[in-house]
DNA sequence: GCATTGTGCTAGTACAAATAGAACAATAGG
DNA sequence: CCTATTGTTCTATTTGTACTAGCACAATGC
């Protein structure tokens, strides 16, 4: 499991820390059942705060790709498979984007726009 | 031109505007050489601030979507074409995210992810 | 010249992120 | 059963940024 930040980036911890679970559910490297570092442990490992790793996981459970339990921790579920779907899909079309030079954040305001549509 | 906003979203009025001028260009009702309504004169009919149209506008210049100029207003670029071509891959992989449960939230941070690597 | 249109500067308000500390509850394992 | 582990909840503070807006200015077009 690698897990990274970058504290000079805009983009918040939290959301940083879950790109990056995600990122290896995307590459095939969780499988269901598989179980992340402990919230804490993370914490001092990235030298954030609890709470930022916490709320990080508790945003990866919202999505629905882990089970928190007390006691017991963050676990991969099934969900997992959809991810690395979509890590097939997603660099094709960001690649488009790249190639016509649609930049990110207009790139991500068309989907929301379409999504919302 | 059709252009909405939601006072009562969350997404800020000026991405919305913005956004709003996309969707057109993405079905083809914008062609090269097009001139959008003046920014005060849609401050007025959607009820916002004149710098709020202004940032939008300043946001799809930015982006290579319009020039803008004083006294002659924004001016649509050839660069429209790129927007109707992803106006058609972009439907395709929000419909696959759609189809295996995964929120914009989550699609968007993944194409962040993606597109930075 | 004069109206039109975008630009710059300034500022108030509100919201979000990150940190921190403390107490609590469920789970796992010896 | 006992204990350590791990997430949950609550309150609070600090900090930075986003959004909106008002006013004066500058360039363009007719």
């Amino acid at each position: 499991m690698l897990l990274r930040i970058d504290p000079a980036s805009s983009v918040p911890l939290f959301e940083q820390l879950a790109a990056s679970v995600r990122a290896e559910a995307s590459r095939g490297n969780l499988r269901e059942g598989d179980r992340l570092p402990a919230a804490r442990e993370v914490a001092v490992s990235l030298d954030i705060n609890v709470h930022t790793a916490l709320r990080a996981y508790q945003l990866l459970r919202d999505e629905g790709l882990v089970d928190l339990r007390r006691g017991r921790g963050a676990v991969v579920t099934d969900r997992v498979a959809h991810y690395s779907e979509l890590g097939e899909a997603i660099p094709r079309l960001v690649a488009s984007a790249k190639e016509v030079g649609v930049g990110v954040q207009t790139l991500t305001a068309m989907i929301r726009q379409e999504y919302g549509s």
